[in-house]
DNA sequence: AATAGTAGTAACCTGTAGGTAACCAGTATT
DNA sequence: AATACTGGTTACCTACAGGTTACTACTATT
């Protein structure tokens, strides 16, 4: 496989462009098989806003990563779960974590803050 | 293996600082298994400029995934290559990659632009 | 009639990754 | 003596991801 040197056309940053934002990768792992409430993932990811959380959604619902789905019941609700796209991402998501935390522990632990 | 929705503690947004970037995949594998000098890795990387070129390399040093190598010679010139800690990136890179080209090729071309 | 929970929007602000352009000292070429 | 290449540095600028705060309309609870 030949890359290309232009991040526009490189697949890689591809791939980062979707899993590269600072909540996107911790969405789809809360979400994992599961099939969420916002109100529920705004519990599970308390430092996240409801603004930004509803905008990862929308750009997440955008890629086919996830499934928005509307019950109409006497208190309305919405819920999420990963589409089949979104699931073939976790065992990747894992490999990141497993790289990081092997390679990366300590190294990190200031440049990140 | 457990996440802790935190980006400042999570493993996957730890490993996404270093290659999350827009230029550092493409220099990790640019570099590959070559040793490359700094004006080699300008020409195959056109559209960077040699401050965020050095400013990237610099940061890739630091985290200790490339090395660095000063030839003091009649001219003088440095030499970059692959720590192993670099090249084990690589395969997580085709992997993404690979991802990146199966489920979004086409989806995401006006996304990114 | 007041408060809380639902799933968000709207307006505004800020930090920083990344970009542009000019410059450096030393050597080599023309 | 002028220009180009080496591997960068410095100062400045800008776009946008992400953050903050307040607000909405509806229902349920007390």
């Amino acid at each position: 496989m030949r890359y290309i040197a232009n991040p526009y056309q490189c697949p890689v940053t591809r791939t980062m462009s979707i899993i590269g934002g600072k909540w996107k990768p911790i969405i789809l792992n809360c979400i994992g098989d599961k099939s969420l409430r916002f109100g529920k993932l705004n519990q599970l990811i308390p430092a996240i806003s409801n603004k930004v959380l509803s905008g990862e959604l929308k750009e997440l619902e955008d890629l086919a990563l996830i499934e928005r789905r509307e019950f109409n019941e006497l208190l309305p609700r919405v819920e999420y779960r990963l589409t089949k796209s979104g699931q073939s991402l976790i065992p990747l998501l894992h490999e990141l974590a497993n790289w990081g935390n092997t390679n990366l522990a300590k190294k990190l632990e200031n440049a990140i803050k």
